[in-house]
DNA sequence: TTGTCATTTCAGAAATTCCTGAACATATCG
DNA sequence: CGATATGTTCAGGAATTTCTGAAATGACAA
């Protein structure tokens, strides 16, 4: 690797962190390249750059390629095919939750769902049927969330964590003004008072 | 295994889940039957039930107890350890987050920080540090929330998720509020997007 | 102390994953 | 049409990870 000092230590680093994660050395090192490169790449460049046979290179950026995480570009007067990430960042972020959730989370919604129809028998069973119930409510709610999330766009994103654990606050604040306005508390079912 | 089909089913997939994240697939079975247990369990009983040597039932429980997932616990007549996971989900997930964050975020928020001390030479590097910025901003932001939701009880974080993109709204409603009575829009600082 | 049961450690076997080179496929140019 | 450049596939070797059995350690009761 000729690459710039720091370079150099980014892409390692993402290499292993890469193989924490299900991905693996290779494919993180190629992405994290392609990540700080100010110009798309063409494949026996990057197996240059770090050190990979062609035919790895090919298959990681296959892979990267089925993540939907880079892009394909032809350049003029250059018949290889060169790659790139999204410019931006958040627009990374966005397809590595999409990605993750097709391939790990619906598939566990899906076998806990399967699991639900079924009417638990014994006492252990029945158990473990109010653990996957538990499980599954906590995931739904954390999907659904995501998929709100999702939809808006960058800038109110970015608002909204900004905002973080003060959302709480503003929630408290709301929900003091609907009650003062309707006269009536939301979040109470009945009151004694109504009573 | 006689386990009951369901909680066969489920074991095996997360053994299929954990190994497409760090973790391996013993250590996936052994949490995922840990989870839907009515009981504590002891090691050589895991041992039993999931075909695996009592070694690596060791393993996994120790680091199942490095991830503090599990809790360990004497039973009154019985010297063997026996283990649970959290009952609460909820309890679960934020161990989870918290544990992810240390060993993935951190080291890599760190790798950052020290990069963008330096002051980077020529176009190549120049445009390498730009991205690490942008990915720093990015990570902080979303760790930053995090740390603020982390801080919320169970309760109002379960609110704060089914209330999802509407925030949003809520937002926009509060800002224009803010607006009314202070004569001057709070969001016109620098906006970070600009590179 | 000794004996028994429980747990951990660890060298190396087994399984899995990763990576390469060679062969093949495909395209473009002269 | 070759000749050259580019990209893919895949068998099998290399590297890594996982798992086991045996031995060591620890804990406790008698």
């Amino acid at each position: 690797m000729d690459l710039p000092p720091s370079t150099a230590a980014f892409v390692l680093h993402f290499g292993e962190m890469g193989s924490r994660w299900g991905i693996n050395r290779t494919v993180g090192q190629i992405y994290a390249l392609l990540f700080l490169s100010d110009r798309p790449l063409p494949a026996d460049e990057i197996a240059t750059q770090l050190g990979f046979s062609r035919s790895n290179v090919s298959m990681g950026l296959k892979e990267l390629e089925n993540w939907r995480l880079i892009k394909l570009q032809h350049l003029p007067g250059d018949r290889r095919e060169h790659f790139t990430t999204p410019d931006d960042v958040w627009a990374i972020v966005r397809i590595l939750a999409e990605e993750r959730r097709k391939r790990e989370v619906d598939p566990t919604l899906t076998l806990l769902r399967d699991t639900l129809m079924q009417t638990p028998r014994g006492d252990a069973e029945r158990h473990a049927h109010q653990r996957m119930e538990s499980l599954h409510e906590v995931i739904s709610l954390l999907t659904g969330w995501m998929d709100d999330v999702q939809k808006l766009p960058d800038e109110r994103l970015v608002a909204l964590l900004k905002l973080g654990g003060r959302v709480a606050r503003v929630l408290e604040a709301t929900d003091r003004f609907h009650e003062i306005v309707t006269g009536r508390d939301k979040n109470k079912r009945r009151t004694p008072k109504e009573g």
